[in-house]
DNA sequence: CTCACGTGTTACTTGCGGTAACAGTAGCCT
DNA sequence: AGGCTACTGTTACCGCAAGTAACACGTGAG
């Protein structure tokens, strides 16, 4: 049998891959999102061919390389997220957990969320909807279960937890994304902010009643 | 003087370029959001080199594009936002409003939202972050500036906001673009669920006492 | 020794965005 | 009238990136 040889061969593979993922990692985080195949294989010491037959296609390439980082940060989540604490606290510790990660590694979001905006010619790129869309996907799956594990919404609670989770995953990526643009406040305000609006503050308040011009 | 001859001329350009996004509009319905501009060219019936007279390139022919729809959507947004009705009306208003469009035109929506996922070879698009941010920006910016003139935050009302303007928006995107890709529940419900999202449900709902495995 | 197989290469095709350089046509000026 | 300008349109091309075919080297198994 070749089983033994083959798990050998399996294992070299994984080490070529591993290898292969970083120096592709190294290059969009220089390069920006626009990176080619050619740069990256480059940048391996190898050439494309090789990147083709590891990873399929460019998709494939990118897939694998959003994935570890989608794991990481996916991980740092849950741990924030299944923390033994107050619910605002472990919203507020969620969200500053995910706001820090963007802010830690601008390059490495900005590839996973917007694709091609970086060279001079710039796109020449791939796809990002196929991309981005599951991370955002999994991230408010994600929530949703947790909400509906540890939330008592009542009837209807799976479908409103994954509604929740999608929402609330969506609010705090579109507020970072304008906040790391703009950064308008700190992060700590960011957060707090957020967390009043998850926490009905929009409801609470009163209306303005000097308003402009009614 | 040759305004008159001037004025002239511009209004036929003016009609050619309506005519031309016309053609765009049309083609990308079809073709998808990888629509090639030798297709949008065959079907305005010209080549390629007058699309890019017109347009100087494709990102300007998608922002010409783009701005069409998005001017039309933030217009139905506005007068849902501005309607004389009680807040949470207003609410579930503009939410039923942008949830009625991407459900309306989804080939519209994904072609603003994530461009570069229709085709078979798909990709070889232009860049979406470079126009899909600024349609969720204008729209966060429209509503943070309705909320900071409609309801009272007290001190530092500006900045918080705009905070959750952006992060309205966000919610609304991210969970519409989930809904319109799973269809789990009716738009009312979504709408619903996100109105008793943003009214404070999520502070309000007790925990889950016999949670798994705790 | 040879044969299969995995790793690597060069050299190519295809298809895109984008750009010259050229051709026809309308109106204005003298 | 006849030429000048300005616009519209064309064909043919460049550069570049994704992806592929075909060939070359090394190595362990029979």
């Amino acid at each position: 049998m070749d089983t033994t040889q083959r798990t050998e061969q399996q294992r070299s593979a994984d080490r070529r891959r591993r290898e292969l993922l970083e120096a592709a990692d190294r290059v969009v985080l220089r390069d920006g999102p626009g990176a080619s195949m050619n740069a990256i294989a480059a940048e391996a010491g190898i050439t494309k061919p090789i990147l083709y037959r590891h990873f399929g296609d460019k998709g494939g390439l990118y897939a694998a390389l959003a994935k570890r980082h989608t794991d990481a940060l996916l991980e740092a989540l849950r741990a924030a997220l299944d923390a033994p604490a107050e619910r605002r606290e472990r919203v507020e510790a969620t969200l500053d957990t995910y706001l820090a990660a963007i802010e830690a590694r601008p390059q490495v979001y900005r590839f996973l969320m917007h694709p091609s905006e970086g060279g001079p010619q710039s796109d020449q790129g791939f796809d990002v909807g196929l991309h981005s869309a599951p991370l955002l996907r999994r991230m408010g799956e994600e929530l949703g279960k947790v909400i509906e594990e540890r939330v008592d919404l009542g009837p209807d609670s799976a479908q409103l937890a994954r509604v929740w989770g999608h929402g609330i995953v969506g609010m705090m990526h579109a507020a970072g994304d304008w906040w790391l643009g703009e950064r308008p406040c700190s992060r700590a305000e960011l957060v707090r902010s957020l967390a009043d609006l998850l926490w009905g503050r929009l409801a609470a308040a009163g209306d303005k009643v000097g308003g402009p011009s009614f």
